[in-house]
RNA sequence: UCCCCGGUAGCUCAAUCGGCAGAGCGGGUGACUGUUAAUCACUAGGUUGGGUGUUCGAGUCACCCCCGGGGAGCCA
């Protein structure tokens, strides 16, 4: 007999003769005659209450049919006579599948807190919030495709492994099979796999870039790694990473289509699991619907970085670093253009070029670049963007004025040689938008087994 | 890497001025009950993160190290 996911089952609009239940034992609670099993197979939130009446087949291991312990149970699904559900079991077999040792088995009933968790992310999964976590993060996974495939986007599927040690968007991680010995040997990196350096990716922008400009629109969703020694909850060492590429598209559209994707995505979680992120609104973060409602009901604001520089100099508040034109904005900037100035979503653009990345287009003024950052309230910048420059000339000049003269170039100046073509795109950070939907502050929380610096476990 | 806070039973935490190391939950045993974070009784469970020092006496004070959390930098 096949199984039947709880999800199904606690939809069900009538009962059902015979169904069979395979799952994990959130609780049991025992009587003479008969037992109650809480069951759940990881398919929604919700358990199915089992009643196990004393004497049918299998009764004799329910003792060992604890918390945490596998099971299969085999019955008739039945209005429940009870407060708390409307559907249950009505066991006519049950059967232990692999039992859990209650001496030791760390998961208990109650709340446990999220930094023991993450010492058995192993376990994790099996608790309500990582349960919801997980399938939220899976639903939001799927939103990211739909979106772009409904819209006649293409998905690259960008490498890996580099040998361009000048992606410049961060510290890499090495790739080799020589040991440390053979390293310092004579043939030194030549007797390396690739014969070179190799490290791995820290965005597929320069594999997307090409690829735009030949399928029209295309987009990579992929791990990404940094080697950043940062220690931070919004910071892994490998994470996911959204990055659309338009051709024949300009910074606006650019800005278009990140606030349109993030308004797709948590639509999505709200019309097709809502009972998980319920479990987000009501326990870990109590005003998440308020804010995820005027995510999506309201247009971001947008503003340029002049503008946002003379905002944070007329801020009646101080700041911990100096705000001024031609510097950086902070995080504790961040933050308060999103939360406390506009309380809402804030695209900033046209940064002065002296603070981007050499391939971002070059604005008429000679002082700024087609650069977007897309800030939200709690997580700061999740979508960071550009306009790319298309003109050869033009790039070429900042490529020589950064003393950026790297061969592996080459290749990516050929777009701009043959058929170049206005074009932008941008990087989404997945896990923060995971952390945006649910309210979750730590990006440890929203991946299965966190990657972060000096930690590597599971 | 820097700043701040913390580490006591399986988990969450308490322990006054430096003076006998505790509770709730969880576990085990039993009772009771269409129960549902069940309830009641009994019971087991500790190198107080590690080390050094001060002291008659250290969970408590000092120093070093380890680990965790929060914030910053960098970024997504």
């Amino acid at each position: 007999m096949k199984r039947t996911k709880i999800a199904q089952l606690l939809a069900a609009e009538g009962p059902a003769p015979r169904v069979l239940v395979k799952g994990w034992v959130r609780t049991r609670r025992d009587s003479k005659e008969f037992s109650f099993l809480e069951i759940n197979d990881g398919s929604c939130l919700g358990n199915i209450q089992a009643v196990v009446d004393a004497g049918i087949p299998g009764y004799d291991s329910v003792k060992e049919m604890g918390t945490g312990a596998s099971v299969a149970v085999e019955g008739e699904l039945v209005p429940s006579p009870g407060k708390g559900q409307a559907w249950e079991i009505k066991a006519t077999s049950v059967a232990l599948i692999g039992a859990s040792d209650q001496d030791t088995f760390p998961l208990q009933k109650k709340r446990h807190s999220d930094e023991f968790l993450r010492t058995i992310a192993h376990l994790r999964p099996r608790t309500n919030k990582f349960g919801a976590l997980f399938r939220i993060r899976s639903e939001l996974a799927l939103a990211v495709h739909r979106y772009f495939q409904e819209r006649g986007f293409f998905y690259l599927h960008s490498p890996l492994i580099t040998g361009a040690d000048c992606e410049g968007a961060g510290e890499m991680l090495r790739v080799t099979t020589l040991t440390p010995g053979q390293m310092l040997g004579p043939e030194g990196i030549k007797a390396d796999f690739f014969g070179k350096e190799a490290f791995l990716t820290v965005s597929g922008q320069l594999s997307a870039e090409p690829f735009a400009l030949a399928l029209g629109d295309v987009y990579t969703f992929g791990p990404t790694f940094r080697a950043e020694p940062s220690d931070t909850a919004r910071h892994a060492a490998e994470f996911w990473m959204v990055e659309p590429e338009m051709a024949f598209a300009d910074l606006t559209d650019d800005m278009d289509l990140g606030e349109d994707l993030l308004k797709y995505c948590i639509k999505a979680v709200m019309e097709n699991r809502p009972s998980d992120l319920e479990l987000f609104a009501k326990w870990v973060d109590t005003g998440l619907a308020e804010r995820l409602d005027k995510l999506v009901g309201e247009p971001f604001e947008r503003i340029s970085y002049t503008e946002a520089i003379d905002i944070l100099t007329k801020a009646k508040k101080s700041f911990e670093y100096p705000v001024g034109w031609g510097k950086d904005i902070q995080t504790e900037h961040e933050r308060y253009l999103a939360e406390e100035h506009f309380g809402k979503p804030v695209i900033v653009y046209d940064y002065p070029k002296d603070i981007k990345a050499f391939y971002m287009r070059q604005n008429d003024d000679g002082k700024t670049v087609g650069a977007m950052d897309v800030l939200v309230p709690r997580i700061g910048e999740i979508i960071g963007g550009s306009a790319r420059e298309e003109r050869m000339d033009r790039l070429q000049a900042r490529i020589d004025e950064l003393g950026l003269s790297c061969e592996s170039y080459g290749w990516y100046l050929d777009t701009r040689r043959f058929g170049t073509a206005p074009h932008a795109g941008f990087g989404l950070g997945f896990e923060r938008l995971v952390m945006l939907v649910t309210g979750v502050t730590n990006i440890r929380d929203v991946i299965a087994f966190p990657r972060t610096y000096k930690h590597l476990e599971f």
